[in-house]
DNA sequence: CTTGTAAAAGAACGATCGTTCTTTTACGCT
DNA sequence: AGCGTAAAAGAACGATCGTTCTTTTACAAG
């Protein structure tokens, strides 16, 4: 999974893979059947490990605006982890490498888009009762489509700070749009 | 400029871009130099011919937001014009592909992203005045980083107007941010 | 018309890609 | 211990990559 999210789908090769599994070769093509659906199923391994544990909490029926920043800063924290300029995130490099040209990947990034938003519309929900309805939703998508933002941007700084002014600027926003 | 825009850097062979360009590999070879030279090249040329008409309105002394809204709209139409999901933005897409394993593509993108950032911030100065300078920095910083993430978005959504909503989302929250 | 020269075309090279296949290893069963 | 079988390792395949080199073409000068 890390060779795909720091280097993108094309530019890792097999051999590269079984170098990194410390497996081989024959393995990988009985497990999964080839490079594509080794890829997808790391995609999916990225969901689970990366995140899921820290958009869970965003996905709490009690989760509140600190969260959607905590959301934020745990991403951001984990990029300036591996360095930045750093790997983004995997679904975010999918989304602009494979998903144009390949169904399968293009239907695991729509799916990883409508869980954020479906995840930042439940918060608002709550936290934004006042707001109509499409509102709510408008907010929601944009969210999710700035998380996208955060990732393209985190591909071309050298520190974690125009990250963090950035989620610290769309949380402002958001909490100037549904103050009373 | 096309095929590195729709394709991608790597999925790109000389060969595609010979039989594109209606050229010969060695009129290729000597003009340029390679395959990052050239590819570099398109990344100019992208700039004047893409970025800089769309651009350009921003970055007169006298534009205001509705400009920066322009700036958005012309862009979306352009991706809707090339057909949704579509190319994106080769300088956003360099930014995830290339940027952060190439020190000359880091580059370009950078300067880029100074560009958008210092156009914003010219229009802020004076549509903002109100608020402090690293307000409208910031600001100016989330515009561009903003940017990013339309770009990643419309590589995986079928018609514009999600994008649309997003443009309208950030101009809104934008206006309301510097009411009086 | 002949000849010199530069540009264009495409053949060819080594390297590497994803994939397959053959060989080897190792382990359970009688 | 001997043997059958499945898994692991790596050699090998055709295709394609970026690049280079050889051949062909076309045109201008004498």
């Amino acid at each position: 999974m890390r060779l795909f999210w720091h280097q993108g789908y094309a530019q890792t090769s097999m051999d590269a893979l079984v170098r990194e599994l410390g497996s081989s070769r024959a393995r990988l093509y009985q497990a999964f059947g080839g490079k594509k659906p080794l890829f997808l199923a790391c995609l999916a391994s990225y969901q689970d490990s990366v995140v899921s544990p820290a958009f869970a909490a965003v996905e709490r029926p009690t989760a509140t605006l600190d969260d959607i920043a905590d959301y934020f800063d745990t991403q951001i924290s984990l990029a300036e982890a591996h360095g930045l300029p750093g790997p983004g995130c995997l679904v975010a490099n999918t989304m602009t490498e494979l998903a144009p040209h390949d169904a399968d990947a293009d239907a695991a990034v729509r799916a990883h888009n409508r869980r954020l938003q479906r995840g930042f519309a439940q918060v608002l929900r709550r936290e934004a009762a006042a707001l109509d309805p499409e509102a709510r939703t408008a907010l929601a998508e944009w969210l999710t489509a700035s998380a996208q933002g955060l990732w393209s941007y985190s591909r071309c700084v050298d520190d974690a700070a125009p990250l963090r002014r950035y989620a610290a600027t769309l949380m402002d926003l958001l909490r100037q749009r549904i103050a009373p």
